[in-house]
DNA sequence: CAGAATAAAATAGTAATACTATCGTTAAAC
DNA sequence: GTTTAACGATAGTATTACTATTTTATTCTG
């Protein structure tokens, strides 16, 4: 998988950045050390003057790069859904059963990410972790209408469709195909971290992932021979 | 109901508040307030001194009920779930059928608030909006293992507990009871949530509400017929 | 190679936030 | 009639979230 990513680039809305941060060696290292100074101390702790420090630059100097923190973790977590976007198509474009086209889908959106699929400077599983712990702030907000006008998440809300209709295939009667998708992918995020800080609230452990409780719930769902 | 609710008092956690704003007119104005203006605003923008201008008091005042803005929404998310769980029990409790009961338990934790259950000087209604846009933030955070070892996210485990529970009388051979009592109150507050921002994500609208996704999504789970 | 343009570092400054501390007044409680 | 609790008013601090300007370093162009 690493040779097929190493010469895509995600295509993240420019609106979310005042300068392309790939076009530099500082705007690298800026998102690289976000990344990593985000997952150490929350994204309320985070600040860009602590970034700038960590990175032995400046403030001012992020702020070329980004309007603000928000802009930032939009960044992020869109390169995020891009990428997985991009592994969802990948893995399930060749697949012509409907059943096991979604059951790929989901295993691809709700699996832990693994460390091999190293992307440049990105930490993709750090960068999972950011996304499960912060991912809601980014639109639980009072600008989100606005924020999702101007496209701020389009990549995600695709990924959704595209799941949706994946399970529109499998079951064309089924009357809930969007909101299944986004529970689903809402779902995936939160049984992670209640796996971590609230472990009674899930049966999510060493041996149940989340992957197995939604592809049970998402094929029950479906099913047409069930009583529900 | 609401005769039944005048003399009850939820029992939030004492640590979430200085001074217990039930004992005194200005605590209960601030609690009152901070729901209007919160709601108003969004959490980010709200801050005390703007509540002190609000109620004609200050700060310093403020500060006197609650250390600070997330503890003073942690006291409200406690009281909204602490209010909710009492409905619950209310509402199942005389319940000999397991299926009944469980779908009973949907329908009070999913549906609307309605304006009729008003709760003195608590508007629920508008508190049910701000624990759509706002509940996350109460434990996506940085602090969140220390808070839950004080006790301050008792009320909303048992809730999901409560449930669970009711799942397994329904289908004690279900594997995921507690998280899909998890995946149904968080999916809840979220299905709300894209309903009103990200209508194309959900199939939630007029004719079609929360509650008829999360019981279809439930019993389906549940039905032991399904080839899931 | 000179000069222009670009990028980044350094510094300074502002308004707002999130508090903490102190003090004076009022009003009720003993 | 005095203690005490409650509240309001004021002041002050560190940090945050920026904006602006100036200086220095690098690179690109003719």
């Amino acid at each position: 998988m690493k040779h097929l990513f190493q010469n895509i680039k995600i295509g993240v809305n420019k609106k979310l950045f005042v300068k392309d941060p790939d076009s530099t060696d500082l705007g690298k290292r800026i998102v690289e050390n976000s990344i990593l100074l985000i997952h150490e101390m929350g994204f309320e702790q985070f600040t860009f003057k602590k970034l700038g420090a960590r990175i032995g630059s400046n403030e001012s100097s992020v702020y070329r790069y980004f309007e603000n923190k928000h802009k930032l973790l939009l960044y992020l977590t869109s390169w995020y859904w891009g990428w997985l976007e991009y592994q969802l198509v990948l893995t399930t474009n060749g697949i012509p059963n409907p059943e096991d086209k979604l059951k790929s889908a989901i295993e691809v959106l709700t699996q832990p990410v693994s460390i091999d699929t190293s992307f440049t400077h990105i930490n993709e599983v750090l960068l999972s972790k950011i996304v499960i712990n912060e991912y809601s702030k980014s639109y639980l907000i009072k600008e989100v209408d606005k924020e999702n006008k101007e496209g701020y998440f389009e990549i995600y809300k695709r990924l959704i469709l595209r799941m949706g209709e994946m399970i529109i295939a499998v079951n064309p009667d089924y009357a809930y195909p969007h909101s299944l998708s986004s529970t689903i992918l809402e779902g995936s995020l939160h049984q992670y971290f209640l796996q971590e800080h609230f472990p009674s609230l899930t049966d999510c452990d060493q041996h149940i992932t989340p992957t197995d409780y939604l592809m049970d719930l998402a094929f029950h769902s479906l099913s047409t021979g069930g009583n529900g």
